[in-house]
DNA sequence: GAGCACTGC
């Protein structure tokens, strides 16, 4: 069997088309992180000089004394994130006080950079390196010089302090980069670059080049990937401010990886993955292969055609392992996919993007790319989010190829022809073009910048989507009909969930329910509540379920499933043996904790509703009164705003049953194939 | 009768 591929070989087309991208340095991973007790100090500084960025240190801190904003172009792992807050403090950036903020766009990214940074400081987490994200905050006002947060937390720092005035220099890191970063479960997970910039990045973004002119003493250095620098340039950039910014740019060392691609486009990427990965286990050397293609549907069929192909297996040739890999998976299952291969066993990883942007799996050689990706996508128009599968971008398959050679040189394999690679976008567009922009315009005027029109976008949100998010805000008693801001607004701004749902924590005063209430805002926040067991339908989960179901809908089985969690003493084992997951659960814990405490601060009371489901029904109404929708006879639903015929989604328990009143109001609407 | 990319406050 041949694999049919066509390899770009030095002199063919499109060998320079991403030469360096494809390939991945690989600098740092040989030192785990938390075992600092077994370096002296002096092997760190060691380490830290043999980084590729070390010298270049005189020429940042040179074009960051002089730009206001530097993009820093740099490879993965040429140690940006760790390093150059380290120098701007030996620079003195961090004297009388003052702070220097580096921004990630994941919680696990600012946790193990600053305890790795803690540790080449020779500090303690949380004394002069610190770090901030939501539920946690290692940090001290008085000692922390150095901090790394999340680019959502320090844009909610703007609702406080407007100028972000104890910051010196606010490093933001629209990709994260760091090569040997140990993820809390294991000591192999660890986080990588990513490429896409998420909403909060953007505001963040649209912030500081606001404060800059108020505050021009102010650093700003976004750390970016080489195709989105020139991007960032010219945003900061103007005819009237030419000297600006400056793009300062690292290279470093990396392991070239080949790319081959297919001669015909497929039809059937999912077969042709499950081919390709069998090919290279007969033809190539030692080397574990990891498989991208979009979601759980394609993962199980694929892993179904591999476990086809190895009865057929010669007897010398070595065994394969096939794993799945996606967010659905429980943690210990997701783990599976770090434990290295037993002696003469090739593991074959499928896995969703998740591999490509969150997670970095050590001896990779080879990557199979199906070319495509899910992602969500918003309609304003019909204010309908869907998930569509797409092409990816260059920026992304680039990525995924990367994976193929952090350790040695590797192979990508793409189910695609060179032609078609050609014609992909260079980057994915951003989240703030596709998304809901209620919640962020609402905190943009809550900061006081009132005329969006004026607001200067990194990328602007379509102007549909900025007319659907103030009806809404309008609808909601957000904001006036001259678009100011309420009193009510004001608070609700500073909440962290949706508007919807802090209208109903707001409403559940007059209904005497603030107990349930915020029980339910908490459990409708998480998501994947319900674990559906992989493969066959959903039946098990659906009969586990039964147990907490309430007649009266979703809301209140998810309020039943929470406290009978808090009953049992929240234990994991008790989370499987009822299929919930233990993850959502006390994910659930934490923000039902954290929004308790917005409604200590906004004096409204912690009611009971004593099981009295009318009130608790009501105040649900009364937040999400713009989402109802009746039942009519053929069991759909028409919507209230609209008249739309809806479908109860499979996931929520009236899939199976009739609304006694014949009325609902749904949390959410979402296109899928079923609408289509 | 029918569905589950991924983050973040």
């Amino acid at each position: 069997m041949s694999l049919n591929f066509w390899k770009p070989g030095a002199t063919g087309p499109g060998s320079n088309l991403d030469r360096d991208s494809q390939t991945e340095e690989n600098v740092l991973t040989s030192a785990p992180f938390y075992s600092s007790s077994s370096y002296s100090l002096q092997s760190i500084q060691a380490q830290r000089e043999h980084l590729p960025i070390f010298k270049h240190r005189d020429k940042l801190l040179y074009s960051i004394e002089k730009y206001g904003v530097n993009i820093v172009v740099g490879q993965t792992g040429c140690g940006k994130t760790t390093q150059l807050p380290q120098f701007l403090r030996e620079a003195g950036w961090a004297s009388d006080g003052r702070v220097i903020a580096c921004t990630q766009p994941r919680r696990v990214a600012a946790t193990s950079v600053a305890a790795r940074v803690a540790t080449e400081v020779g500090t303690t987490l949380g004394a002069e390196v610190g770090y901030t994200i939501r539920f946690e905050d290692v940090s001290s006002k008085e000692e922390t010089r150095i901090l790394y947060l999340t680019d959502g937390m320090l844009f909610r720092e703007t609702l406080v302090d407007p100028l972000l005035s104890r910051y010196s220099v606010i490093m933001a890191s629209s990709s994260i980069s760091l090569s040997s970063c140990v993820h809390q479960y294991s000591n192999s997970f660890k986080v990588d670059e990513a490429h896409e910039r998420s909403v909060y990045t953007d505001l963040l973004l649209g912030v500081l080049k606001k404060i800059r002119r108020k505050r021009p003493t102010l650093r700003i250095i976004v750390s970016s990937a080489t195709l989105d620098a020139s991007t960032f340039l010219e945003y900061f950039t103007s005819a009237m401010s030419p000297e600006e910014a400056a793009v300062v740019s690292l290279e470093g060392r990396m392991y070239p990886v080949e790319v081959a691609y297919l001669c015909e486009p497929t039809p059937d990427y999912v077969g042709k993955a499950a081919e390709v990965a069998w090919n290279i286990n007969l033809q190539q050397g030692p080397g574990d292969i990891l498989v991208f293609l979009t979601g759980r549907e394609d993962i199980e069929r694929c892993l179904e055609e591999l476990s086809e192909f190895i009865p057929l297996s010669p007897p010398h040739v070595t065994r394969l392992a096939p794993l799945a890999l996606h967010a659905g998976l429980t943690t210990d299952e997701q783990l599976q996919v770090f434990v290295p291969a037993e002696i003469g066993t090739r593991k074959v990883i499928v896995s969703t993007n998740i591999a490509e942007a969150s997670v970095t799996i050590e001896g990779i050689k080879f990557v199979i790319d199906c070319g495509f990706v899910k992602i969500r996508i918003y309609n304003p128009t019909t204010a309908l989010a869907s998930l569509a599968t797409v092409p990816i971008s260059v920026a992304s398959a680039t990525q995924r190829a990367g994976r193929a050679g952090r350790t040695s040189p590797g192979i990508c394999y793409r189910l695609y022809p060179l032609s078609l690679f050609n014609s992909l976008p260079s980057v994915t567009p951003p989240e703030i073009t596709r998304t809901d922009m209620t919640t962020a315009i609402l905190q943009l005027k809550s900061i006081g910048i009132d005329d969006l029109m004026k607001f200067e976008w990194l990328t602007a949100p379509p102007a549909e989507s900025v007319l659907r998010a103030f009806e809404g805000l309008f609808a909601a008693a957000m904001i006036d009909d001259r678009g100011h801001l309420s009193v009510v607004g004001e608070q609700v701004a500073e909440c962290p969930v949706e508007v919807g749902i802090a209208r109903m924590l707001f409403q559940s005063k007059e209904f005497q329910c603030g107990e349930e209430i915020l029980t339910i805002a908490a459990m409708t926040t998480v998501q994947d509540v319900f674990i559906i067991p992989d493969g066959a339908p959903g039946a098990l989960a659906e009969l586990q379920r039964r147990k907490f179901t309430a007649e009266e809908g979703d809301h209140l089985t998810l309020l039943n499933a929470f406290n009978a969690f808090s009953r049992y003493g929240r234990s994991s084992t008790w989370c499987k043996a009822h299929a919930l997951s233990f993850r959502a659960m006390s994910r659930a814990v934490s923000i039902r904790s954290q929004l308790k405490k917005y409604m200590q601060r906004f004096k409204l009371p912690l009611d009971s509703c004593e099981g009295d489901a009318k009130r608790l029904r009501r105040c649900l109404v009364s937040g999400y009164w713009r989402n109802g929708a009746r039942w009519v006879a053929d069991g759909t639903y028409r919507s209230v705003r609209g008249d739309k015929i809806l479908h109860v989604h499979p996931t929520s328990v009236l899939f199976t049953r009739k609304p006694r009143s014949g009325w609902v109001v749904f949390h959410e609407m979402e296109e899928t194939k079923k609408t289509q």
